[in-house]
DNA sequence: CAACTGATTTAGATCGATCTAAATCGTCGC
DNA sequence: GCGACGATTTAGATCGATCTAAATCAGTTG
């Protein structure tokens, strides 16, 4: 058997204390680079891990000292290409700590996600941080407080006992908005989609309220599908029927693109006869044609955000809970223009 | 301190067993659906563990009995929507059979990679996922093999002695070639782009070959840059100077939305004057327009198909290695079309 | 030279489960 | 009523590191 020939012959710090003539304390402390050893024993320790090829056993070494260099990330959805860049900040902190990180996917279902949860309590991460699915309570952070198991909420947020890293949505809405209303646009919509979370709520009574300062209609909001594709075929939504719209704002980079395949569909131009303005301003954003104006939130840039907070916390338990909330940026580009009378109603109105 | 709390008040199988009555190898039979034990002390077992909040410790479990339900996934860019769906295909697998999966990012380099495959080691993973940096040794891999740690090489590979999960390229290439020659396109260009390895190798060999075939020049290959935006301004390379082109067959769909942007900046119409096959179908390509005639190499799918091949292993340590090569398949849409005559050619001879 | 440093080193208990080998129990056949 | 047998249950060793508290050692000091 495999196993037990792997079992056999592994080398434990037993073998190397014994070659190296030293006490297995010793070799423990040469290990996790103690001041204590003396510089000689210290090489001689060495040289023979070196030597009998020792691995170090993180199982042994979490069960005795109780932390795993491990933590957890949950988040809700792997595809959507913000949350990759999320990801990549979050790896690099934590790996640049020396730590590890376990993933996994909730698909923003909430019993899911509690499951999630306490498998990873059962692995014994040193830490979560969290992308609350939609709709979760907040009693189940306030549970994992109980557990003392250090928490970081990132993106949405359900408590404010805990740590969170997240986007100032609000901010980010009113620089949208009053970049468009600044080119002449009056009639703007706001399209949305996706189950319904903090940051939803945010970006929505963002529009709301910058639409409010600037005497516009705050109730412009339109729901579209989740699928890209259907996303494209709901584009008429904003063009057709008596809300017609001269610009639309974007829940995210997502919709935006949907919205930009299903204009071209109609032979509307962007930057021309409509303006679009995305939100995240992911990677795809500068790629497209034309370029998409994009509210930037920095995803990357959060991750790191969440994962020094969580780190922080590891070595502070008891430090009060904060909030990383960073500005996002418009980054203006060709899909919004300037208004130039309803040259999309005369189009419309021809028909 | 928080943790000492924690060490305190944790519950353990002993606890269980106490108040149980019953011995704490009992209490372990009734954890792990043993059989052995009456349904009687079972139900009385399992309701003690809900009483007292019982939590199972991985750690301990996984010190005693030599495995970790935990995988190592190793890729190369977090970033590329490519990988994330590779990974999602990863996660469904592993996760429905109660792992977890430990992510890290290689970032394509041979150095780091190792540095991570050792952490792996080091964390107890009980088996790896690997897409190897370009440039990565067959002596990695066999070192790995000797240390007796199950390994599946996904999408590249740098050995035939292991397990193998990845795409017909060749396939792959010769149905987009086909493709395009049977429009009547003649002057077919290959746009690559990135780091060489096995998949680089197998679809630049693959486009030769077809091009070969069907007695079309093998050797127009080129190079464009690796960020989007650059590949972008490199447009130009494939509709001027003597080697110009009607169709090109990019690389993956990265390149093909970079090319798409240059196309579009120099006024080109994709699917008129110019056809363009991406290679990859990640979900961009249909939301882009024109729609993007793409190789689908079903990423997820693949994911899936390492995922299984790992567990097989698991299972079966002594099998033969065995590759799982799924055949791609072209999706015929906008952005290839029939020849018609040098057009490109005429306009760029008039200006 | 005994007592007292500070710097190293160490024996042995410990973390919380699993595994082995043996004990216990009820029942059945003779 | 005794040994046997299948079904349950269990004591105790074990995995490989870390932690505690104490031992050892080389210099100093009074």
């Amino acid at each position: 058997m495999l196993s037990e020939g792997r079992k056999k012959n592994r080398v434990t710090l037993l073998d190397v204390a014994r070659h190296a003539s030293v006490s297995r304390a010793t070799a423990s402390l040469v290990i996790r680079k103690s001041p204590l050893v003396s510089t000689e024993t210290r090489a001689k320790v060495e040289a023979v891990m070196q030597e009998l090829g020792y691995v170090y056993n993180m199982g042994a070494a979490r069960l005795r000292a109780d932390r795993s260099l491990t933590i957890g990330v949950v988040i809700p959805n792997l595809v959507n290409p913000f949350f990759t860049e999320l990801l990549a900040g979050i790896d690099r902190v934590i790996d640049a700590a020396g730590m590890v990180v376990i993933l996994v996917n909730s698909g923003d279902l909430v019993a899911r996600q509690e499951t999630l949860l306490t498998r990873m309590r059962e692995h014994g991460v040193d830490g979560i941080i969290l992308c609350p699915a939609a709709e979760t309570e907040m009693s189940l952070v306030e549970k994992m407080v109980e557990w003392d198991l250090p928490l970081v909420q990132v993106l949405r947020r359900v408590t404010d006992d805990c740590d969170y890293a997240g986007v100032d949505y609000a901010f980010g809405m009113r620089q949208a908005v009053d970049h468009l209303a600044e080119l002449g646009h009056r009639d703007i919509a706001f399209a949305l989609h996706g189950p319904v979370h903090s940051a939803y709520q945010e970006r929505v009574d963002g529009f709301r309220d910058a639409m409010q300062a600037r005497g516009l209609d705050p109730e412009n909001v339109i729901r579209v599908p989740h699928q890209i594709a259907a996303i494209a075929e709901a584009a008429g939504l904003f063009t057709k029927g008596s809300r017609r719209s001269s610009a639309v704002v974007c829940f995210n980079d997502v919709v935006a693109l949907g919205l930009s395949a299903g204009l071209y569909d109609l032979g509307i131009s962007i930057g021309r006869d409509f303006s679009l303005v995305g939100f995240d301003d992911v990677a795809d954003a500068e790629a497209m044609r034309p370029r998409l104006t994009s509210v930037a939130t920095f995803p990357e840039a959060i991750g790191e955000g969440a994962g020094k907070l969580l780190l922080d916390r590891l070595a502070q338990p008891d430090l009060a809970p904060r909030k990383l909330v960073k500005a996002p940026q418009l980054h203006i580009r060709q899909s919004s223009a300037i208004w130039r009378g309803s040259s999309l109603g005369r189009q419309q109105e021809s028909g």
